[in-house]
RNA sequence: GGUCGAGUAGCUCAGCUGGAUAGAGCAUCUGCCUUCUAAGCAGACGGUCACAGGUUCGAAUCCUGUCUCGAUCACCA
């Protein structure tokens, strides 16, 4: 507030003295080491004031101080005029912060435009990790954003429920699982699933190994192997709805969906809307057939559907294989346009890690091309991938930090901590253990959101449970006290 | 090779729509717990802002080139 009645004051100050008009203006906090509250920096007006900086810096200063209600005192350092503003403003300023409860936060307003903030869109093959963290709490701040900004926000997920890497888990399940359920074993569903993928994974390494030893390429056992052969026929039986693998793969995706909801939920995370794959795969086709008829679109002679980007700086692009069957961007733009037609936003965020930026700009720039105005405003929320102090997590090495427990961890240093300080005494089991969940929690959020999304990152579990200095659980400290 | 992103203290990172002497935390070192919560506080040490040019009164910030790392350039998603 009072920087913005020092900007009009200044401006004024600026008309009267040299009758220049500037829109512009440089005004900062003054650095302690100097007198005053805010600066101006005047070397961009020197032109209009036709003096030196001194000279500018003290007229413009000598003006305020007779004219602005604002200004107590001033004094100029070469460039810089440092202005000192009445008490009695700030405790204004103040007194008005404090007595409006909802300072610098709007709720939804009912007719401002509607977000779209997809993020999370996980497999169902696996439980959540590590990266999956950094795509949720990036995803769901921007969308808590969003709404303190005073915009009606929406948030979807879209979940990959379909293909050959659902079907290894099935597989692995039928042929080893013994009808184990999260029920009967206590274990998580997507942990479960997850376990299923793995042993999968086991045997399939097994054959192929058995197939080199036989004299095999490395390439015809990843082929010839008997698991990986079923697997497939799996996914054919998938595609022709065989009424028994469509309830199998009901069955496990349904224990899937239920630990993602566990795991969100610890994470204090909901959805608006998900969509699935297995609908929303087929979609596109049709987009794709009127942009052919447009001429946005061309065919080769093999009956694949292309786009060509070469005079926007990208390189062609294909939208429908020779056998008419969608690919990735077929799937997207589909959505984009359903997504459209559920919401009518006027803004889509994608928070999708950074090596998919080459395959956003294709998207939105067709979209565009296709004819629709909101692909404008279509924003990938780019972010760089999470690696450990040893590298890369890789699920074949077993580095995968699981989110699951990751939280676990992070609540049970809280626990720990708190307990061996001996301050939470007094306070009632159910008390201090949302108190562990607020801290331990709190602590990952701030971890993994103080970075900068397009870098990537080190997540170093040893750090990463600090909870002094530049932490969550220090500006959670701060906080209390000041209550 | 083309394109995109990153490179700042020993480590992890801020700062990047150009402004004064580049900031935090961690680590290291020195003080501070019988007194408002020491999960803390005060201080010290620590910099060729990858490199070289350019623009500007002024460059970590903008432009050009070079180097390093990463991603991407699939009829995978």
């Amino acid at each position: 507030m009072i920087h913005h009645q020092l900007h009009s004051a200044v401006q004024s100050a600026v008309q009267s003295l040299f009758s220049a008009e500037v829109h512009e203006l440089s005004i900062q906090k003054t650095r302690k080491e100097f007198k005053g509250d805010l600066t101006l920096v005047v070397f961009p007006l020197l032109k209009v004031s036709k003096m030196n900086p001194e000279q500018t810096s003290n007229e413009i200063g000598k003006f305020l101080l007779e004219h602005s209600i604002l200004v107590s005192n001033y004094n100029t350092v070469k460039g810089f005029l440092n202005l000192t503003i009445h008490d009695e403003l700030w405790l204004t300023e103040f007194d008005n912060a404090f007595n409006n409860p909802h300072f610098g936060v709007q709720n939804e307003q009912p007719n401002s435009p509607i977000h779209v903030v997809e993020f999370s869109s996980p497999n169902t093959n696996k439980p959540l990790h590590l990266g999956h963290i950094r795509n949720i709490l990036l995803g769901h701040s921007v969308a808590r954003i969003l709404t303190a900004s005073g915009k009606r926000v929406k948030k979807v997920q879209i979940i990959n429920d379909r293909g050959i890497h659902i079907c290894k888990s099935m597989l692995a399940w039928q042929e080893f699982g013994a009808n184990e359920t999260p029920q009967s074993t206590g274990i998580k569903g997507d942990h479960l699933v997850g376990k299923y993928y793995v042993v999968f994974d086991q045997q399939y390494k097994k054959e192929q190994q058995a197939l080199i030893a036989q004299g095999r390429s490395k390439e015809q056992a990843e082929k010839e192997s008997p698991i990986f052969k079923r697997a497939q026929e799996l996914l054919i039986k998938w595609e022709a709805k065989d009424k028994e693998v469509i309830k199998l793969w009901q069955m496990m995706n349904a224990w899937v969906y239920d630990g993602f909801e566990q795991t969100y939920q610890r994470m204090g995370v909901s959805f608006d809307k998900n969509y699935y794959e297995s609908d929303t795969y087929l979609l596109g086709k049709e987009v794709i057939a009127s942009g052919l008829e447009k001429g946005i679109f061309y065919k080769k002679k093999d009956g694949s559907v292309w786009i060509d980007l070469t005079d926007d700086g990208l390189d062609e692009k294909i939208l429908l294989r020779a056998d008419g069957t969608a690919v990735y961007m077929t799937q997207d733009i589909g959505t984009a346009i359903q997504r459209h037609d559920d919401f009518e936003f006027s803004h889509m965020v994608y928070t999708v890690g950074n090596e998919q930026d080459y395959h956003f700009k294709v998207l939105f720039l067709i979209l565009e091309k296709l004819g629709y105005q909101w692909a404008t405003n279509c924003y990938h929320l780019s972010y760089g991938m999470v690696d450990l102090p040893t590298g890369k997590m890789k699920s074949r090495e077993g580095t995968v930090v699981d989110a699951d427990e990751l939280m676990q961890e992070m609540v049970q240093t809280a626990k720990d901590i708190s307990q061996e300080l001996g301050k939470i005494d007094a306070m009632s089991e159910e008390e201090s253990e949302q108190l562990y969940e607020t801290i331990g929690l709190g602590a990952l959020n701030y971890f993994m959101l103080k970075v900068d999304p397009k870098k990537r990152m080190v997540f170093n579990p040893q750090e990463s449970i600090d909870f002094n200095g530049n932490t969550g659980p220090f500006i959670q400290y701060t906080y209390a006290r000041i209550q």
